[in-house]
DNA sequence: CTGCATCCAACTAGATACTG
DNA sequence: CAGTATCTAGTTGGATGCAG
C-alpha cells in the first residue's frame, strides 16, 4: 500500500485546479477579462484593442473562456451577423483573485527583475572563485 | 498621435506581468512552491513527492524559480553532492496570492464543470433548434 | 546524487485562404 | 463581420544515456 500522503495527494488535488488555470489564465484571457470586465464588445473590437492576439488564438480564448462559463456568446441576428461577447456573473467573480496576483506582480516586479540581474550577471563569472 | 488609452497600454503593462506570471504560475511551480513552504528540500525529494514530473521540468522549474529570486539553491559539499532548496522570503509573498486563486477554483469549480457540460451537451445536437 | 545533452513525439501558434 | 480549414514552423516535454 502507499503510505505516503503528502506526495500524490496534493498532486490529484492540484490537477484539476491547474487544468482550470491554465483554461482562465493564459496568455489572452487576462486582457479579453480585462476588457469585457468594462463593457460587452464584438469580435472585431477585441481584435483592434488586443493587436498581438491573431484571430484564430482569440477565436480560441473565447471559446475557451465561454465553455467555463466565464463569458457569454450573443449572436446578433442582423445582416452581416454581429457577435456580442459579455462577462457572466460567474467570470465577475474571477476578477477580484487576478487582481490579488497582478497587484502581487507589480509590487515585487523590481525585486524580481533584481534577483533575474544577480542570477544572471553570476552566470556570466562562472570561474570568479577560482580566481582568488 | 494615437488617442486611445484602453488599447495598447493595457497590452504593454501586462506584457511583464504576463511573463512573470508564466514562469511562476507553471505547471510545477505552484507543486514546488507548496512543498518548499513547509520545508526546504532535496532534489530527490522532490522528485519523490511530486512523482508526474521528469528530471528535467524539474530542474527547469527549479531554474527558473531561483533566477527569480523565488527559491534558493544551496550545495552543500558533501560526498556526493547534496542540493538543497528552499523558499526566500520574496517567495514567501507569493503564497498568499496563489491561495487566493487555488481558493477561488475551489470553490467555482462546480459551477466550472456545470457550464462545461452545458456547453458541450449543447454540440452535441447542434441541429436541435431545426428539429422542432 | 544531481543534472546536462540529445533525440524525438506532441502540442501550439502563426500565416494564409476561403465561407455563410 | 465572424469565423473555419489547412499547412507549417517553432516550442514544449518525455525518454534515455552520460558525467562531476
Amino acid at each position: 500500500m502507499t503510505t505516503n500522503s503528502t506526495a500524490a495527494d496534493r498532486f490529484e488535488i492540484g490537477a484539476p485546479h491547474r487544468d482550470l488555470l491554465d483554461q482562465v489564465l493564459d496568455k489572452w484571457s487576462l486582457l479579453v477579462l480585462n476588457e469585457l470586465c468594462e463593457r460587452p464588445m464584438r469580435f472585431s473590437e477585441l481584435r483592434r484593442i488586443i493587436p498581438a492576439v491573431t484571430q484564430k488564438s482569440l477565436t480560441a480564448t473565447l471559446r475557451r473562456l465561454e465553455r467555463n462559463g466565464i463569458i457569454r456568446r450573443v449572436l446578433l441576428s442582423t445582416r452581416p451577423v454581429a457577435v456580442e461577447y459579455s462577462i457572466t456573473p460567474l467570470g465577475k467573480t474571477l476578477r477580484p483573485p487576478v487582481e490579488v496576483i497582478l497587484d502581487w506582480a507589480a509590487e515585487q516586479m523590481p525585486l524580481i527583475e533584481q534577483a533575474r540581474r544577480r542570477y544572471d550577471d553570476e552566470l556570466d563569472r562562472p570561474v570568479a572563485e577560482q580566481l582568488r
